[in-house]
DNA sequence: GATGAATGAGGGTTCATTCAT
DNA sequence: AATGAATGAACCCTCATTCAT
C-alpha cells in the first residue's frame, strides 16, 4: 500500500503550491502592481481558490514579505560577492555583472514587484534593506577591503565604494525597468564600458 | 473695469493652489505610496475640499502626470549635464553630483512619490522615461561625446557611458531612500570616492 | 431667495436621515437578528446606498449602539418610575405598567433588536445595563424607598423590590417576544393579575 | 466475537463525544454569541477536527437545536413546578427559586447561548417555546390552579399567575446576565423580599 | 469515523468620483 | 469656483461546508 509516498507527494504538492502562489503573485505585482493586483487575479493565476491564498498567507501584506524572504533565501547576494580573492580582480568584477544580468533576467519581475512597494512602505523596506541589501553591500564592503589591503584595487574607502557599485547596479536594473532600449539591448557592451571606466578610468591619463 | 488685472490675479491664485494640492500630493505619496493615500487626505492636507481636487486635475491618476510634469518643468535636468564644456572635465562630473544632491534634497519627496508608480505602470513610465530620463541621458550622452572628441575623456560609447552614470545616480538615490546611513551622512567623501574611480580608475596601475 | 429656509431644510433631512437609518436598522434586526442583516439590508430598507450608512455610523456595530443611545434618549425610562409620590400607590405601579405597554408597543423591536446581541456582547452589555438599566433602577428604588418611608407601601429592602419589578416587565416582554398568546392578548387582565398579587399578596390570610 | 460490547462501548463514547461538543459550543456561544463563533473555534474547544463536528450535527444550526433538547431534557422545568400539593405553599414557591437559582449556577450558559439567538430566529423561537417555555408555564397552571381551587392561594387566573412567575424569573436571569450586583450577590435576600411580596403584599393593609 | 486542506459565496468597508447647492 | 454628502463598484477577508485521504 503506497500510503507514505501518496502522502508525502501531497506534501510535496502542498510545499510547492506555496511557491507557485508566490510567483504568481509577483508577477503580477511587476506587471500592475500590488494595489491594482487583486487577491481573485492572484488566486486564478495560481490556479486555486480565494480561499487557499488565505491558507499560505496570512493577508495580502504577506505575500509581499514571502517575497522578500524568497528572494533572500534563493538568491544568496552575498554569495555573489564573496567571489574568491584569488581571482583577478577584473575579473571578479566582471564576474559580478554577469551574476546580476542573470538573477535579473530569472527573477527580475521579483524585485520589481517588491521594490514598489519598498519605495512608499518602511516596513517593507527595512526589511528589504536588512535581508537583502546589507548581506550584499556588506560582502562586498569585505571583499574590496581585503583585495585592497593585497593591492589589488584602489577604491579609497571600501564601505562608500561598496555603496557605489551596488548603486550602479540598481540603477541599470531601473533603467531596463524604464524600458531604456540602450541599457537591454547592448548588455555586454556596456559592461565593457563600465569595467573599462571602474578600472581604467575615464580621465584622460596620457 | 479692470477685469484683466483681476482675473490675472485670479489666475495667479489658482495656478498657486495647483502647485499647492500638487506638492502635499506628492508628500503624502512619498510618504505611504499612492494607493494608500486617499482624495481626502490630499484635499485635507492642501486645505480643500474634495470636490475642489478635481476642479484641478480630471482624476487622481492625473495627480501623477502632474507631479512629473512639474518635475521636468521644473528640473531641467538637461541643464545639469549640459554644463560647459570649457570646464575641466572632473569639475563638471563634480557639479553633477552636486546638483542631483540639491535637487534632492529640495524635491527627492516629488521623485519618491512617483518612482513607486512608475515601476508598475507602463503609461506612467514611458512618460517619466520620455519626459525626464531620455532628455538628460541626451544631454549627458552629447556632453561626453564632445568630451571625447576634445580627448578630455576616454568613455567608450558615450551613449552607454551616459546609462552607467545616470543609472549611478538612481541608484544612489534609492540607497538613501532605503535609509542607508553610509550613503546620507557620508556624501561628500562618497562624492570623492566616486569621482576617483570614475576619473582614475580603481585598477592598480603602478 | 428663499436659501436659508431651503438648506435648512435640508439640515433637517440629513439630521432625519440618521434616524429612519436606526429604525430600519432595528427593525431588521428585530426580524432576522443583527449578524443576518447586511448592510445592504438596510441600505435598501433606509432607502440609501450603503456608503452613505458609513457617513452615519462608523460600522455596523456603531448602529447598535446608536440604538441603545437612541432608546435611552426617546424612552426616559426614569420618567416612567419617578412618578408622582402624592398618586395612590397601586395607581402608581399601574401607570408604570402602562407606560410599559406603550413603549414596547411603539418600539418594542428596537428593544428586542438590541437585547439579542447585549446577551453575548459585553461592550454593548455594559452600556445597556449603564444608560437604560441603571438609570430605570435607582429612579424605582428611590420611589419606593420614599412610599415605604411614607407607610404607603412595605417591600422590605427598595433595592431589591426594584429588581423584581424591573425583572417581572423584562421578563413579560420576553414572554411577549416568545409570541406567548396570553400575554399578548390578556395585557389588561394580566396587570389587574399582577396588580392584586403585589398589592394584596397570594397568601391566603383569611 | 463480542460486537455488540464493543459496540455499544462506543456508542456511548459517541454520545459523550457529542454532549462534550454541544457544552463546548454553548460556553462559547454564551461567551461571543453564535454568530461570532466558529466552527473551528468549536472544534478546538472540543478537541476534535472541523470535520468531525459534521459527523455529529449536519450544520451549525444544528448545534443550537441541540443545546435547546439538551437542556428539555436535562432540566425538566416541568418537574420543578409540580412540586408536591401537600407542601405549604410558600415552601413551593421558595423551592421553585432555589431551584431556578440552581439550574442557572450550573448551566445557565447553555440557557444564555440560545436565548440571544432565540429573540431574532423564529423557527428556533417556536421549539424553545413549545419544548421548555410551554411544559413550564403548563406545570406551574396546574399546580396553581389546583392550590387556589384547595384553598391556599389566591392569585386570579392561575393561567396569567403563571405568566408573571415565570416572567419574573426570566427577567431576574437577565439581571443576572446583565451583571447587575445586586440580584447577584444577594439571591437569598431577595428571595424573601420576593417571597414576601407575592404573598404577602406590599400594599400597607394595616 | 476522523482529519484538515480546499473551496467560494457573501459580507463589511473603502474611496474615487459626481452633483446639487 | 467651492463644497461635501451621496453613491456604488470593487476589494479583502472570513468561515461554514465538503471531500479525498
Amino acid at each position: 500500500m503506497d500510503k507514505d509516498p501518496s502522502s508525502s507527494r501531497r506534501e510535496r504538492r502542498i510545499a510547492y503550491r506555496r511557491t507557485l502562489i508566490l510567483e504568481a503573485a509577483a508577477r503580477l505585482f511587476a506587471e500592475k502592481g500590488f494595489h491594482r493586483t487583486t487577491t481573485r487575479d492572484i488566486a486564478e493565476a495560481a490556479d486555486v481558490s480565494e480561499g487557499t491564498l488565505y491558507n499560505y498567507f496570512e493577508n495580502k501584506d504577506e505575500l509581499l514579505m514571502g517575497i522578500i524572504t524568497y528572494l533572500a533565501s534563493t538568491q544568496h547576494l552575498e554569495a555573489d560577492y564573496e567571489g574568491i580573492l584569488s581571482g583577478d580582480a577584473r575579473e571578479y568584477l566582471h564576474s559580478i555583472l554577469r551574476a546580476r544580468r542573470e538573477a535579473i533576467e530569472q527573477s527580475g519581475y521579483m524585485l520589481q514587484s517588491v521594490l514598489s512597494e519598498i519605495l512608499v512602505n518602511p516596513e517593507l523596506r527595512q526589511r528589504y534593506y536588512q535581508e537583502l541589501m546589507l548581506p550584499a553591500l556588506r560582502s562586498l564592503e569585505e571583499n574590496l577591503r581585503e583585495r585592497q589591503e593585497a593591492g589589488q584595487v584602489q577604491v579609497g574607502n571600501p564601505v562608500l565604494a561598496a555603496r557605489m557599485l551596488i548603486g550602479l547596479m540598481q540603477g541599470l536594473f531601473l533603467l531596463e525597468v524604464l524600458g531604456d532600449p540602450e541599457v537591454h539591448n547592448n548588455w555586454d557592451e556596456l559592461t565593457e564600458v563600465i569595467l573599462s571606466i571602474l578600472f581604467d578610468g575615464a580621465g584622460n591619463q596620457d
